[in-house]
DNA sequence: CCGATGTTTCGACCCAGCCCGAAGCATCCA
DNA sequence: TGGATGCTTCGGGCTGGGTCGAAACATCGG
């Protein structure tokens, strides 16, 4: 089902995590409507993806975050091959510096984010997955963030990237981060891509954790906030 | 490449994470020996599927924990729909008890053990991952286990179940202690099958994690160790 | 050296399933 | 209401690749 290349590809395209039309699925796969009509048909009988109509368009999803979770455990193995100057130029490029994955952020911009953090003690460990510290929590509402319910199962846990090969955040908390950073205009969709650029006013809010030289040898000894906090009264 | 029916039950079966023999790889599959060699031979060329030359018998096994890892997404969401009364009945029933996944302990056991690990302070979370505590460490030794470079990458980390759909316990540490459990006959291999049988001894040298009735309440405060290691005292 | 056993290669067959053109629905807009 | 747009269904052509029988190759035991 997932090995079929024009699948492969539309299941690629909705990684994004957003709804796409019928349409534009045909484009990004590149078939005809009606090849992709069957194909799309297939996925649904699955349960791999869900839709939703409007109007005369009908809108894909995928169905949850476990299925994201496979197709993006699959990538990492699939592109391994993908020699590391193809990562530096052409198409690789833009995704390889910040995409979306499954509706938040993935590549070099979604590791440093996660790393950042971590280091400044916005996030904690908790049992497997990531709970917000106090400190975390007042931060990121100054930024002028809605934050999701902190409780729920799924709110903040590790993603293995496919192209960094370290993990990034997940969960309903990076899902909010993303989106806003998308409304605030501190990110840009790259159209027909599900790359992302990062603005100067992105750098600036996010500055706390993704200015940090050394972020390996932070990152080892997370109980240094200070250092964080400081830089982000500036 | 994954997709095919008689390459995905040869995935499945070295999910167990062990070396097999092409013949049994045919067995496993259901197909004759000539057909199951031009798959592995795509297997192994793919990069997937690594060999080892003995004697007249060639042996395969996985190439590494990301493709078991993918492969590990896949099962969660290829077998949602498996109803919920399958599990409690025929050749489903052992597999969720208790079971090998690349090397390491899942299913009920796995997941009740990785419960207990961190309910009782053996393991604490460290940046995503888990390191052993001081404690812990002296258990386990205690055990007379021998462990693992504690310091790598891949010590342990948390792993989907999915049968449970919940994490167990991943890396070198789970690794070792199943290994351990093997040799020691607390655990018993199924013949032919991913499936193992939990001993009496078995029982008794893991008690101070398994042996815990409100399992979820006690997992939900970690820093209670001491009922664990008087428990362990007996 | 010779049979037995395990594995691979070759050749031929055959079918599932991918693909597109054409036609049929459904929805929106003027 | 009629045309434009978006999507789906139907029918038929084609081919990639999975399958097995037969035979070659490799290794072990005697």
């Amino acid at each position: 089902m997932i090995g079929d290349p024009t699948r492969a590809r539309m299941l690629a395209a909705l990684m994004g995590g957003e709804f796409m039309a019928a349409g534009e699925l045909a484009q990004a796969a590149g078939v005809t409507p009606q090849t992709a009509s069957t194909h799309i048909a297939k996925l649904v009988d699955s349960e791999l993806v869900v839709t939703r109509s409007q109007g005369r368009h009908r809108y894909f999803r995928l169905a949850d975050a476990d299925i994201a979770h496979a197709l993006e455990a699959l990538s990492l193995v699939a592109e391994r091959n993908v020699s590391a100057d193809k990562w530096e130029r052409g198409a690789y490029k833009p995704l390889k510096a910040a995409r979306t994955c499954y509706g938040h952020l993935a590549g070099e911009l979604g590791v440093q984010l996660f790393d950042g953090l971590l280091a400044c003690g916005t996030l904690a460990p908790h049992e497997g997955h990531f709970a917000i510290t106090e400190m975390g929590s007042e931060q990121l509402k100054g930024l002028g963030l809605a934050l999701p319910a902190t409780t729920a199962r799924r709110f903040a846990y590790p993603c293995l990237d496919w192209s960094e090969r370290r993990d990034h955040l997940a969960g309903s908390l990076a899902v909010a981060m993303l989106e806003q950073g998308v409304s605030n205009g501190w990110l840009l969709r790259v159209k027909g891509s599900r790359a992302l650029t990062l603005t100067p006013a992105g750098q600036t809010a996010w500055a706390p954790w993704l200015d940090q030289r050394s972020m390996r040898s932070v990152a080892s000894k997370p109980g240094d906030p200070d250092a964080c906090r400081d830089r982000h009264a500036l």
